[in-house]
DNA sequence: ATAATTTATCGTAATATTGCAATATAATAA
DNA sequence: TTATTATATTGCAATATTACGATAAATTAT
């Protein structure tokens, strides 16, 4: 029916998957890999960055704060977003479990 | 117009992100971690494991598979999946270039 | 206060995803 | 051959995502 039945998995399947899917799209891969290249934080140098509308970004940089991958607090005039290493890092671990260890046979 | 653009990004953007979004669905990160769990390969048994029914299990194991997340061979009656190593590996590195540098400061 | 700048929200059209019943395909077993 | 078992595909309804114009809200500058 269309509706995902998260109720159907548990709370950690959720949350994991809604940080993936986050990254799952090519805006906001880029706009991370921006974020990485300034170093620090910017804002709306983004929007003169990508092809995208400001309220597309905005939208995106939305999404990418609710999954927790970027934080954000107010700079001067704008808004300045950077990546969150907690994160990043706890992904890795996880990733790392899905990572099967060595020395078990496969059948593919 | 809800189309994603995915024109305008790299071919590398539109990769990476079509990995992560492989992994942004609950329903495949179950299916993922029990294949994991399971050690060797198996097939259905997802079916009978997940509250999903068998067209969908078999429509998510497609999109793991087209994304290069998994691969799928032959074995006895039926198909037999596992974890592709080696692009779980190829994530966790670029996820690390994701991670900033630790010697930088940061705003936020 | 007014203007300029920056970011967020609303509304909405186009498209994509999700899930499943029904059905098809493929391979083995009897 | 005819069953049985395992997986894939099709078609469709419900829902979610994407993108952006218009507009609002918030802040700084003049």
């Amino acid at each position: 029916m269309g509706l995902s039945k998260s109720s159907f998995f548990t709370e950690e399947q959720n949350i994991l998957a809604n940080k993936f899917k986050a990254l799952g799209h090519p805006a906001r891969i880029a706009i991370l890999q921006f974020i990485v290249k300034q170093g620090k934080c910017i804002c709306s140098t983004i929007v003169d960055e990508l092809p995208l509308a400001q309220p597309t970004i905005s939208q995106h940089l939305k999404e990418l704060k609710a999954a927790g991958i970027i934080k954000g607090s107010i700079e001067g005039k704008g808004i300045c977003y950077c990546i969150d290493e907690e994160v990043i890092k706890a992904l890795l671990g996880q990733l790392t479990h899905i990572l099967p260890s060595k020395n078990e046979t496969y059948c593919c």
